[in-house]
DNA sequence: ACAAAAATATACCAATTGGTATATAATTGC
DNA sequence: GCAATTATATACCAATTGGTATATTTTTGT
């Protein structure tokens, strides 16, 4: 590992949680060089530019939702337990999630509406990824009895979604930490009966 | 109706979807003069600066969706019907959300993470509020026999704004329309089936 | 340990930011 | 219709913005 990629890593393990809060708009260069005790020349020594740093730094923010959602589903258990498991990281994660600045792909979708057409189509197709791993997954515990035929996949895959999303917002908002839990945990009971034999 | 006051609301009507849209942070003022087609002179006269701009746009963004819950929720028919009532308000007024830059609740909160603590706190009473009016009607429903009593009403009005934003969030990050009626159905027909008797 | 290369700091740039004092124009009550 | 008042435009401000050319310092391979 070159110094070069050590100080790229640095910048952005620094930088990303205040991108994740303040928005690309809201984080100015001087934030940045702040927050890295780097100046100007070392960041534009290594990004091109703003936005270039703004990405990497959603991407550094989506590192750890996707391992949670690759380890969780990646697994030989039953269809049903991988997706408890998927519910269960996000409870588990969710303090860190919190202090993070709450959901990158909430905030950088919400940010990059106007602007910013790489990050919009990155978080997009995030999105959509997310939720044809969650219909294969349901698709898959059709398939093997486990689940109801009558469910719609992808339908659901994408009420699961909502419901996460929408609870890290709510519980964001109203500075209730515990009321993501507990959101969390009666969407997932509601989804379980729903989607059991 | 003083020259006055049709200029602040002229320029709030002109200047809010902006804000909507780009937040308080993207918007400029730049942006706002050409918007409105006033000089900086003419804000400031009838704004006592950005901020203040800001938050009455946010109100201003808010009235449509309070007309429509008020509306909805204030009715004779029953509980269920009222709870449908506000569904079709949200699937038919969609388009307008859409069009004016996604729902102003999300969109301020996420903003006004950092910062902005003004409209933070209104973010976070208008989410509280909505859950307390849902919630009542949950428990109406429940005092009259027409909803099940084992439901926790709170638990599930948290549920049902958690599964609308979300769904408002999937929608315009992928920029599909129509996977928001869709979503708010599929949640609509399963939050049916846990609440009536 | 030393020269070449790479990384970082310094000093600058034009443009834009939010905001204000003052001048001018439009609206109002009489 | 004419003052008094109110509203809008003009011209300015210091501060900050993202970004760059160049100088200096660090790493690096040998």
């Amino acid at each position: 590992m070159t110094k070069a990629e050590r100080t790229r890593q640095f910048i952005v393990e620094s930088v990303a949680p205040i991108f994740n809060k303040k928005g690309a708009y809201g984080t100015s260069l001087s934030d940045i060089t702040e927050a890295t005790g780097l100046t100007k020349g070392a960041i534009y020594g290594n990004f091109k530019d703003k936005d270039n740093l703004a990405v990497a730094c959603f991407e550094h923010n989506l590192k750890f939702f996707q391992k949670g959602l690759f380890k969780a589903l990646t697994t030989t258990d039953n269809s049903w337990n991988k997706l408890e498991r998927f519910f269960n990281f996000y409870e588990e994660g969710f303090e860190q999630v919190y202090e993070n600045g709450g959901c990158a792909l909430m905030n950088s979708s919400v940010e990059a509406d106007d602007g910013y057409p790489l990050l919009k189509e990155r978080v997009s197709v995030t999105f959509t990824n997310w939720k044809k791993e969650l219909a294969a997954v349901i698709t898959e515990g059709q398939m093997s009895g486990e689940f109801k035929a009558e469910v719609h996949a992808s339908e659901m895959a994408n009420l699961i979604i909502a419901g996460i999303e929408g609870s890290i917002l709510i519980a964001k908002s109203t500075q209730n930490k515990n009321s993501f839990g507990t959101t969390l945990n009666y969407l997932k009971s509601i989804i379980e009966k729903q989607l059991k034999q």
